[in-house]
DNA sequence: GCGTAAATGAGATTCATTCTTATTTTTAAA
DNA sequence: TTTAAAAATAAGAATGAATCTCATTTACGC
């Protein structure tokens, strides 16, 4: 099904020079899906439930291979594994509030936050690449259930 | 050496309602002494030049528990392991600018920025404890050489 | 369709971190 | 100062996310 949405994911990895394997096309298309920051091993399982057929270590080598290419974007909450979200783009880039009780995640963007960053690097004759902005503490719901 | 220092970092421990003992107040003296952010291996590396008989696990927990206490900040520069800093007073915090060619920390402090993420938090009725805040890219002096 | 380079699958391996248990140390009280 | 209980430590085993190996399969330009 959707093999319109096949066909343009296949254009789009192809014009990244990745070989559109039906794998790669998978995990983009699960990603596509959501909002969901999901970590490798839930990539694998949900590819698995849906009888995609795939390795572990395929799913850790397409989600390198893509976020080289900045089609999915690598997020470090610091608790030891690495979440993945397909990357929007360059004017869709959000940062994260992340809840410490429930692990709920709140996407948010401050124009006047990156602006503040492009500054510090101009100051220290830093050019940047890539930032974290997590920010780390009590989401609403979890406030009123102590 | 140093009789008073070490007073002073039983007394700190104390204070905190952790027992002194030789490996955390050695391990507080190896941090107070540098700006650098060593991981959990440098610092049981270091501790052993010292002559200071100590444990990875032992490293390891005096690390958990102090920076539990607020004594010791944790960081993650996103490459597979932990660092670690002296925590200085709220006044004192700062972020990190991280060149990924040579792996030199530029830190710096931006008011503004600080008071951007304290209003991202207020409009999203979210309760911040900490946040990482970190520039990845290209120092001054790895610009130069390609 | 063919050939070749690239990607995959399955499991082994690595490496930071955590856990286990016997032993030692801290600290407060006698 | 000695003593006892609780807590911390040492040493190495165990864990788990991520990477690597290599035989097999697949993608894709011709
Ligand atoms: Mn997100
Ligand atoms: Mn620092
Ligand atoms: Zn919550
Ligand atoms: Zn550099």
């Amino acid at each position: 099904m959707s093999a319109a949405e096949n066909q343009q994911l296949k254009q789009v990895l192809r014009e990244h020079e990745l070989k559109a394997t039906t794998q790669r096309i998978a995990l983009l298309k699960l990603l596509d899906a959501t909002h969901e920051h999901f970590d490798a091993e839930e990539i694998y399982l949900e590819l698995l439930k849906k009888q995609k057929n795939v390795s572990r270590a395929t799913v850790y080598r397409s989600l390198e291979a893509l976020a080289e290419q900045d089609l999915v974007t690598r997020l470090d909450f610091g608790d030891g594994r690495m979440r993945f979200e397909r990357s929007k783009g360059e004017d869709e880039h959000h940062d994260h509030l992340i809840c410490e009780e429930c692990g709920k995640v709140i996407e948010f963007f401050n124009l006047e936050m990156e602006a503040q960053q492009l500054s510090v690097c101009e100051e220290n004759d830093f050019t940047p690449s890539t930032h974290t902005m997590h920010i780390f503490g009590t989401c609403s719901d979890c406030k009123q259930t102590p």
